[in-house]
DNA sequence: AGCATTAGTCTACGACTGTAGACATGCAAG
DNA sequence: CTTGCATGTCTACAGTCGTAGACTAATGCT
């Protein structure tokens, strides 16, 4: 029988989530190609053999840790997706979690981080289509609700890139209520579809 | 006497410009991080040192092949800009130069790449605020224009990482017209800088 | 012709990479 | 106690990285 002790320094659960959240940090801060598994293991207190030992290789501990991480919901959820103005509130969010310093949104932040590898690429595209696009498209009504999500997701990708990685001072300078004012139309134009918000919903005509 | 490898032509500008090339090709493919300057040297046909002779480090290398990449106008030229329906424009140029395999929008696409190296970061910031954004900002009028600006920057890399980065299927195999469509409106409501104000429904654009 | 300069290559070094195998150590049970 | 296993470390290896220094060969000049 297996006691319920309480934490020791011998913990293989505990050890384990240590270095998934380092891999978390240190990806997130650097990318797939930019952080070393020595690194990674010294942030979690142990050595660099003892994360492969738990995830087999650097590429499949990435795997690991970008499926826990996108599997959060952060901005697309279905309680913004169904509020009364989803534009709105997807673009505060985003505003807000993309604050410099910010950690909720890692999950794109490490693709961002890790172009320079192919499989880690894949690896991203394999979680987002898992995740947020199914999830989303999902929640959008109308024709070509998958092209529309997938444009939510890229502006979402898009803003913060330019907020957080490149840091165009524009963004990181603006007062967030602006930046909310600016994107909350954008995005209720995608969420929307071709139907306008509020009484009228009849097409608009387009001038091509 | 050795054997040496046989005699190239003997042309620096011409060298020099093979390296550049092979360099932004590189870069555009893998990032900063994920080639190396004997690759890039194989590209051209040289030994990788010398890379180092030309270009003194693989940093100042991708220093100038940012600058000259990110010189070259794209999307954002004055003339799109200028145009009876600026939106529509931008938007069916960025479709047409994020088709699979496209090379002109390499500028952008080298950044993406490059996220793992904190210094590519910075030198991709400091090109995309000399070229882009203030080429962009001065052809918005009303409030916020720099915040506008780069909020087109945001979705254009936004859409073009999605597209071509992560290879979202929904972009990638969206009708080009379907995109146009969508995004035309977005990229206009930016340029317009139209102040949403409640649930009022959009304005029509200046033409009518 | 001879010399100087330029264009280019070769070898090598120290640091780092991911990871395989052998080894040590703490914990629970017989 | 001893045994067995899970947990973790140490050493080492075969690469690749960027780059420094010495060297060679082709060109330009006189």
């Amino acid at each position: 029988m297996r006691k319920r002790a309480p934490a020791r320094r011998r913990n293989a659960a505990a050890t384990r989530d240590a270095i998934l959240a380092s891999a978390r940090a240190a990806f997130a801060r650097a990318g797939y190609d930019g952080v070393g598994v020595r690194e990674i293991a010294q942030g979690a207190g142990v050595t660099a053999m003892l994360v492969n030992r738990y995830f087999g290789s650097k590429e499949q501990l990435f795997a690991e840790v970008a499926a826990a991480t996108m599997a959060i919901p952060h901005i697309l959820t279905p309680e913004i997706l169904g509020a009364r103005a989803p534009g709105h509130e997807i673009a505060a969010a985003l505003v807000e979690l993309t604050k410099p310093g910010a950690t909720r949104l890692d999950g794109f932040l490490i693709m961002h981080r890790s172009g320079s590898s192919q499989r880690a690429a894949e690896i991203g595209r394999e979680q987002i289509e898992r995740h947020h696009q199914r999830a989303m498209r999902t929640a959008l009504r109308g024709r070509l609700s998958a092209q529309r999500a997938a444009l939510v997701l890229s502006l979402v990708a898009g803003v913060q890139i330019m907020r957080q990685m490149i840091g165009l001072s524009a963004l990181t300078d603006a007062k967030p209520s602006d930046l909310v004012k600016m994107l909350g139309p954008l995005f209720q134009h995608l969420v929307d579809g071709e139907r306008p918000a509020g009484g009228r919903s009849r097409r608009r005509s387009r001038d091509a």
